[in-house]
DNA sequence: CGCTGGTTTGATCTTTCTCAAGCCGTGTGG
DNA sequence: CCACACGGCTTGAGAAAGATCAAACCAGCG
């Protein structure tokens, strides 16, 4: 839980207060296009993503609400991959944090996060069977969506289809089929109807080396800024 | 080239005066320890790396003189990963950026371009094949040498081991091996002796799909600060 | 001269991909 | 209410990329 001043909290509440939502499949940034403005998700996944010239994708990292995007520090930024909605979502302008040292933190932390996330990545692609990616990436998120207040005791819902699923560990969806029911029978894990349940995750989280990956608790903002529930 | 105001060239000068080396193989910084000073490399060649339980090794990035390691801008940072030397290298600490609003934008854009790297790293292991991935990964360190002053003609010194491309790409270094004598065959890489030449960047560049991994020409830092040859 | 670290080669095995088809649930228009 | 189109999931058979194991080679070096 992250203490944030008062004014930093108004700026929050201010600039949630602009949301507005967009559509599944629509960019949220575009690879190679200036920032206009940083960006806050409220609500739904979106995922950077990277598609080749002959139409191999790699989804790079994942967005979750409480996750910001585009913020640069440095002037005139321009976006380093695109950033695509994977569910309806509502985004707001990030609030500027100048002048708010409690962002600012908060949003250098969120960046450490980010990067954190990414070296996970390169770890699973590099190094991890494809088994391994899977639940790597499952158990990653659940730790995440928890954060974001976003997990009922173990279960959460999973909006990715298997074919993003694949497009994100580098495996294809007919193989990731085969290894999540092989999870699947070994009641490792249950995954029906866009919702995933890990019946034992720490069973789960010690046979898979994650190693200091771990999210440490530092979140970067409260949990869910303006989440209908909570608040 | 990155245009620094005098006071900010003055204290890298400065901070380079206090250089000191550490051997090939010693660690720069460890995973989980709190970072005492982030360091500017001089010389030589690092690498952020994991190694995992059962002792698979995972090369996450490169680092080539002139960038820097361990800058976080949160209180109290802690090192996000291992970084080891991987020859015998000159490291100084990094001048601190406070009232240098120049060298803060310097690290702001150096640290866009390690995320760009761990982008590119991504895409490599998973959605390139083998060949795609040595000879892309040997183009981005061609590059990135070039703006920092290294690379003399198409040639460059190559310090890395066959077995540690291996480990930075996924692969074994039996594999890495075949592929680049495949490679050397066609004469689109000539790899010996620690020296790396490419006959034809240009084609051998439209041959991989480098979309906008391309590395831009804003280079964080004068090219090698307190390089021998040049100054 | 014999180590040592790195490269090369061969034979075989495994994981993952490819292609192709079938299935299932949901939604839509007749 | 049915038909059928669509997206996503499932299954099978065969192929390919890359891993594994093991040994030989080769240069520099103490």
């Amino acid at each position: 839980m992250s203490s944030l001043d008062d004014r930093s909290k108004v700026a929050i509440v201010e600039a949630a207060s602009l949301s507005y939502p967009v559509g599944a499949r629509r960019e949220l940034q575009t690879e190679g296009q200036a920032i206009r403005s940083p960006l806050l998700l409220l609500n739904g996944w979106a995922a950077r993503v990277r598609v080749l010239h002959d139409g191999r994708r790699q989804f790079i990292s994942f967005v979750l609400p409480g996750d910001i995007m585009g913020h640069y520090t440095y002037p005139d930024p321009v976006a380093t991959s695109t950033v695509v909605a994977l569910t309806d979502v509502q985004v707001c302008p990030l609030p500027d944090s100048t002048e708010l040292p409690d962002l600012e933190r908060a949003y250098s932390i969120s960046g450490a996060l980010d990067e954190a996330c990414l070296v996970a990545q390169i770890i699973r692609l590099g190094r991890f069977t494809a088994r391994e990616r899977i639940l790597d990436l499952i158990i990653e998120l659940f730790e995440r969506l928890s954060l974001a207040g976003l997990v009922e005791g173990n279960s959460f819902a999973f909006p990715l289809t298997q074919e993003i699923t694949a497009d994100a560990l580098g495996l294809t969806s007919v193989h990731v089929n085969r290894m999540v029911q092989q999870s699947r029978r070994i009641g490792e894990l249950c995954w029906i109807a866009g919702q995933i349940t890990l019946p034992d995750l720490p069973s789960l989280r010690s046979a898979i080396d994650r190693s200091t990956t771990t999210v440490r608790p530092w979140s970067a903002l409260p949990p869910m800024p303006v989440a209908p529930s909570r608040n």
